[in-house]
DNA sequence: CGGCGGCTTGACACAGCTCAACGTCTGTGG
DNA sequence: CCACAGACGTTGAGCTGTGTCAAGCCGCCG
């Protein structure tokens, strides 16, 4: 059931046979969540942390003004509020983009596990800072690059990631979002997102019909993006 | 020599004498780096991680037209790269933005404070995922705020974090970039920069002369940002 | 079949960029 | 101690990218 974490660790480390049962073990209470249903709500302090299993999901902030930022989109095998175990308090909500399947870790389970299994800790702490590590270079794509190369990078960076998860068919992924939430992901308004995704489109770069990404010229796509797959750390080393 | 470590950390939980006794003996080789040096480079695999005692840093990255993005700007009290303990390649470089002391910890000794001191490792955890906080607020900024909004956010955070190592007297703190440095890690152009730092001064929010910036209204300016600290955590409790 | 949510497009306004010129400060060498 | 060079800051003009508003379209579901 916690196939696509395990995938997720093994694109790293190593990860031995009583380490993956030992995840397994703690990681329990299955629950299916409903498009846009929060699956953790801002200023929250849930006692587990929160396994996605199948579908979409966003952190996300509400400003003032009502408008609304995406700072991370998550798939199958993140653990979407794993920094909320050292933190305590979610500095923001996470929602469902698409219907979601989900299971939880307790904090204490995890506390126990950095007391005995340090190397384990060790792979949990290097999910969260590899989260970190997403946060920069989406920060590098809002300030210094073109809209359509920063969109052209995330089409790259969700399927080199869905890819290690084992959702990538034939070039292609479901993508269900709605182009409000891909523009809210970008800070950009969904006018001018859409203007964006035609100039993809016009370049035969990809395709997006029927909730589903297809790439069309993963060359050309990682080229508009100036995409380098190094900050996701696909590669395993003793961590 | 490492209490604003000391401080950052009993700015969140109590650690004990022992503890930071331990965190001392680790931290050894200071060392100095004039304006404009890399502390780290990009794409480097340093074997030890890189404390800053005093001074301001910059992680940054350069995109292929030459633009440059800072994803993070560091003051005393920070570890500038403990994310690449659990990561071991640094996807960005880290460059001093003005003369900086340092002290290094080894990551065989970061390994064997894994092993034997689960609290201290979640301590040193916590410290990977604030970081990861102040990213998401800074993609929050860049998308959804206004730039007069972002960069009064930017001094209000500073102003909150440099309190927190003691930097802060009188409502000023010394800040002895450039304009360009600035803008570089609002993403805008250092012209755009310019006249946005007019907007704050002619509400008289706040001063930057001599290297200096003195907050001369601390409420309007946090209104301006719409600045709400939490995402510092910056309360003690149980981690 | 009708309504609604989501997508597409065009017109226009304005925020932010580039270019270019000029002002100001500081450190250095004569 | 002064003169100067170079780096940094400031300002204006014009252009481009992006936002807002508004209308129309498409496709799905009740």
């Amino acid at each position: 059931m916690i196939e696509p974490l395990i995938a997720n660790l093994r694109a790293r480390d190593t990860v031995s046979a009583r380490e993956a049962q030992l995840l397994q073990s703690i990681i329990v209470r299955q629950r299916r969540f409903a498009t846009d249903e929060d699956l953790v709500t801002e200023g929250s302090r849930p006692p587990y942390s929160t396994l996605l299993l199948d579908g979409i999901a966003a952190r996300y902030r509400i400003v003032e003004n009502g408008k609304r930022q995406i700072t991370a989109l998550h798939i199958a095998g993140d653990f979407v509020d794993l920094h909320a175990f050292p933190l305590k308090t979610m500095d923001h909500g996470i929602v469902a983009l698409s219907p979601c399947l989900v299971a939880f870790a307790d904090h204490g389970d995890l506390t126990r596990i950095s007391e005995n299994e340090p190397h384990l800790t060790r792979l949990l702490w290097l999910l969260t800072v590899i989260d970190g590590a997403i946060h920069r270079e989406w920060i590098v794509a809002m300030g210094r690059r073109s809209k359509k190369s920063h969109l052209a990078h995330l089409f790259c960076e969700l399927f080199a990631r869905l890819k290690v998860v084992g959702r990538v068919s034939d070039d292609s992924f479901s993508f269900p979002l709605t182009q409000q939430e891909l523009a809210d992901a970008l800070g950009i308004s969904l006018v001018h997102l859409n203007k964006t995704l035609r100039l993809l489109r016009n370049e035969n770069a990809l395709q997006w019909t029927q909730r589903t990404v297809t790439v069309l010229n993963w060359e050309r796509l990682e080229q508009i993006a100036e995409f380098d797959p190094g900050y996701l750390n696909l590669h395993v080393e003793p961590r």
